[in-house]
DNA sequence: ATGCCCGGAACGTCCGGA
């Protein structure tokens, strides 16, 4: 089965760019980021016609993210535990085709120094906690979204002019570690663990696309189980090149197998 | 050293993005 992130920057700016991905790709699973819309506004009825169910949560002008699935969506949580003052809608989470996906949009923390970066850090710590619960649990699943981290220097195109960017800063690669040294699989890097100028995302201005300054943020983490049913993962760019595109482009994995009986 | 480009809300121009 094939799994999609993918950070929209406006579902309803964005519309006709999904629909044509999700025709031409036509992915089993997709998490979705930035709808920047209410539920009410979500486009429910064009992206059931493709034959998603969807799973929203979602918040006016900023923020909003969901699930899409073709197979049946369950045991929706709509929210990371930690914190019940955090009105951000930043985290969906169900169980869908006896996998239990989130899609996560993490604060970007932007300027470091500021109360949004220690909302940033304290959000990767309520990730890790919840991450613990997740593994615990012994249920297979996979992180998917915009964690507004590059990993290391591996994953921006200047780490020296980036140094002070919140995506960049050693506070936040230190969390993205902890989360990974629980033991989760950061797909990309499984499979292509050295490749450089791989990018999920370019800034709008200075002709970023164009010459290929980008950065890795966003990502798949995989639990133990679904590392091991892990057969393919990569960015898909042509996204990023249509006219009206997302900042963002999507990010696949490919899942083979389903649960393996072991008896 | 700063802004570049977008989307949203709103109709000024600012905020947030990364």
């Amino acid at each position: 089965m094939k799994l999609v992130t993918w950070n929209v920057n406006s579902i309803k700016a964005r519309l006709p760019n999904v629909l044509e991905y999700l025709r031409e790709a036509n992915p089993d699973v997709v998490m979705l980021q930035e709808l920047k819309a209410e539920e009410a506004a979500f486009p429910h009825l064009e992206i059931g016609d493709l034959g998603y169910n969807a799973a929203v949560l979602g918040q006016k002008t900023y923020n909003g993210v969901a699930i899409l699935s073709k197979f049946p969506i369950a045991d929706v949580r709509r929210d990371l535990p930690g914190d019940d003052e955090d009105e951000h809608a930043r985290y969906i989470e169900a169980e869908t085709n006896g996998i239990r996906v989130a899609s996560i949009y993490l604060p970007n923390g932007n300027p470091v120094g500021t109360d949004k970066f220690s909302y940033k850090l304290a959000w990767m710590k309520r990730l890790v906690l919840h991450a613990r619960e997740l593994l615990e649990s012994e249920e297979p699943f996979v992180l998917g979204g915009d964690f507004n981290v590059t990993p290391t220097d591996l994953d921006v195109f200047n780490p020296v002019g980036n140094a002070m960017d919140a995506v960049c800063r050693p506070e936040s690669r230190a969390a993205w570690r902890e989360l990974v040294y629980l033991g989760l699989t950061d797909a990309f890097r499984a499979i292509h663990p050295d490749e450089a100028r791989a990018y999920s995302y370019w800034d709008y201005r200075a002709g970023s696309f164009r010459k290929g300054d980008g950065m890795r943020i966003d990502h798949f983490l995989l639990s133990p189980a679904m590392a091991d049913r892990l057969v393919g993962c990569d960015i898909d760019k042509k996204p990023r090149a249509q006219e009206k595109a997302s900042d963002h482009t999507p990010v696949w994995i490919e899942i083979g197998g389903g649960p393996v009986d072991t008896l």
